[in-house]
DNA sequence: ATGGCCTAGTAAACCGGTTTAAAAGCGGCT
DNA sequence: AGCCGCTTTTAAACCGGTTTACTAGGCCAT
């Protein structure tokens, strides 16, 4: 294994030297700079990552943290960090936290033993309280998608609430008046400002969200289909369902067909995310595109900003579209 | 930043009978111990990471590459992996090499400067030889799901050509004798197995896989409609496609829908992964289920027990099972 | 006492870089 | 010749652990 001082032997220099000069830190006369470099070449010399930063402190390492990276959203965002973390000359690791606040703690300490220069956060709970103190103490953190109350840091987020009023004027204007919500779980940023948006846009319709049809749960597929069976059996029954996560959009798929209620002609339904499959599903899935490259991409610039002092900004809202597929039908 | 010194003063003790005690390889009189464990609570102490990999030379972090970890099933497998790592006190980075043959050559590097353990590594092209001598010339690498040609490395691939066998009986049972086959890459393992498979079954039916039938391309919705288009386009159209990956099959999907050819009424379809929203597809696919969780968990035993120098089992089937849903008609 | 043999614990080198403070080399000026 | 100031290069400390080889102390047998 091919060390520094080897290089420094070669070229018959000081491992300082060296050291200096392949980091740009001195410029050395041409002459003596060649030497070194011919020496690199010759002896094939790859500095060691791991000493490097024991002794600079640096690891040219970000992490990316999601909950479950088999999901893809999330795995799209860590596709598109990858990328801009590499053109920046970052590596980028990524880990799964599962969801568990501990996992979540632990990468967290990853900054402060210098295995990470720093992190950007997915997260999908509301108990924040200890990440919260954690990115406070360390800094470096950048939140993507979803808020950790309490915590400074800058933030990547969707404009949540301009796709709730997307999705509202959309169903206004395809004639459905009887419209029901299906949310994500209480507290969760996201799905409050999906909620928000939704429900001012119906307001100045002279519309209103119902409380009944109002329904909290796990962004899951389970508690999509569970909320559709619960108001597809309710006396009355919406026209139309804004389940604000696609994965509850697929639920209510299920049940309806489960049920035997047609999509879109006895109940339409808009979903938020636009996972990449959503345009394949039967119906198309009319839904609120979230764009994870920029997601990620805005996610990693922040962070390096962030890292390198330079401002940052607050919160980044990514725009969001609506993709009218199938999945709505007109009323009225 | 509280460091091994600060324990062992705190505690009265030498920096290296803290380290080895520790780590287990001494046994401390109960006193002495307890000094030291009372001291590590006090200050908190967390052993840098970095640190301990510069002078031991172990990270206790496994890699795995995945050519696209936005892919369906390497995010799946990547998940898993994930679990099993951590169960077994590993940390797991996910890279993405983006199919470059010189990132994976990177990612391949950090075994030698001991930034990994050990590496999983998911190919997906057929430029293999630099990627093989540097396989070889390190060991510490398993191979999931696809060949690096020349490699010596324990291999946990699909049992691909089991795969294609059951295709096609599922087709011949339901009674089609006409029969495509749009495959992956040319030399790609995978492809070229679930082929023979297909062709072995087929020929034991008296059938035959004709070669103006069989399109190779790569693994990609374009390839899967373009091939499509090709076979429905001809004078003589098969009644069934073998389209070996979901992929390939949502592209043979979209290219009917375009042409206005029914699904499975004019054309079966059969496709090859059971992505996980491959039920939800309309038709429904039927499929051959490829199981992430066994090739994430597996992948990580296999390279764990070749790290330890236990013996290993030069390749690893994962058996495949036909998920029938409703992308195929029976016919005749 | 003396030596042999444990056990408990330690000093110091080491991993492979980076960085700081200082030395060496060199030309020009008095 | 002696000194200044500038550029080029280096010795040595440091990052925070691990590991090897060794010492100190206690116990037993001779």
């Amino acid at each position: 294994m091919v060390g520094i001082r080897d290089v420094a032997n070669e070229a018959g220099l000081a491992p300082a030297t060296v050291s200096r000069y392949l980091n740009g830190q001195i410029v050395l006369r041409p002459e003596t700079g060649k030497r070194i470099d011919d020496a690199v070449k010759k002896l094939n010399y790859r500095p060691n990552v791991i000493a490097r930063r024991l002794s600079s402190g640096d690891s040219e390492t970000l992490g990316l943290v999601t909950p479950d990276i088999s999901y893809p959203l999330f795995s799209a965002i860590a596709s598109a960090a990858e990328m801009e973390a590499t053109r920046q000359g970052y590596q980028l690791a990524i880990f799964n936290s599962r969801n568990s606040v501990e996992t979540e703690l632990n990468i967290l300490r990853h900054l402060e033993t210098r295995q990470l220069d720093g992190i950007a956060l997915l997260t999908n709970h509301t108990d924040t309280a200890a990440a919260a103190e954690r990115i406070n103490a360390v800094g470096k953190v950048v939140l993507i998608d979803e808020d950790v109350t309490g915590a400074e840091a800058p933030r990547i987020f969707a404009d949540n609430e301009g796709g709730g009023r997307l999705v509202a004027r959309h169903l206004i204007e395809m004639g459905h008046r009887d419209i029901a919500f299906i949310a994500g779980p209480e507290g969760m940023i996201s799905a409050e400002e999906r909620r928000a948006g939704f429900a001012a846009e119906l307001a100045a319709a002279g519309l209103s969200l119902r409380p009944d049809w109002t329904l909290h749960g796990e962004y899951s597929e389970d508690h999509g289909a569970e909320a559709a069976i619960t108001l597809l059996r309710a006396e009355q029954r919406p026209t139309a369902v804004f389940a604000c996560a696609d994965v509850l959009a697929v639920g209510v798929m299920r049940a309806a067909r489960e049920l035997g209620v047609a999509l879109p002609g006895e109940l339409s339904l808009v979903g938020f995310d636009d996972m990449n499959f959503s345009g394949l599903l039967h119906p198309p899935l009319t839904t609120v595109r979230q764009d994870a490259e920029v997601f990620g991409r805005e996610g990693v610039r922040a962070l390096l900003r962030l890292l390198k002092g330079e401002p940052t900004v607050e919160v980044v809202r990514v725009p969001v579209s609506l993709v009218a597929r199938d999945s709505v039908a007109s009323v009225g």
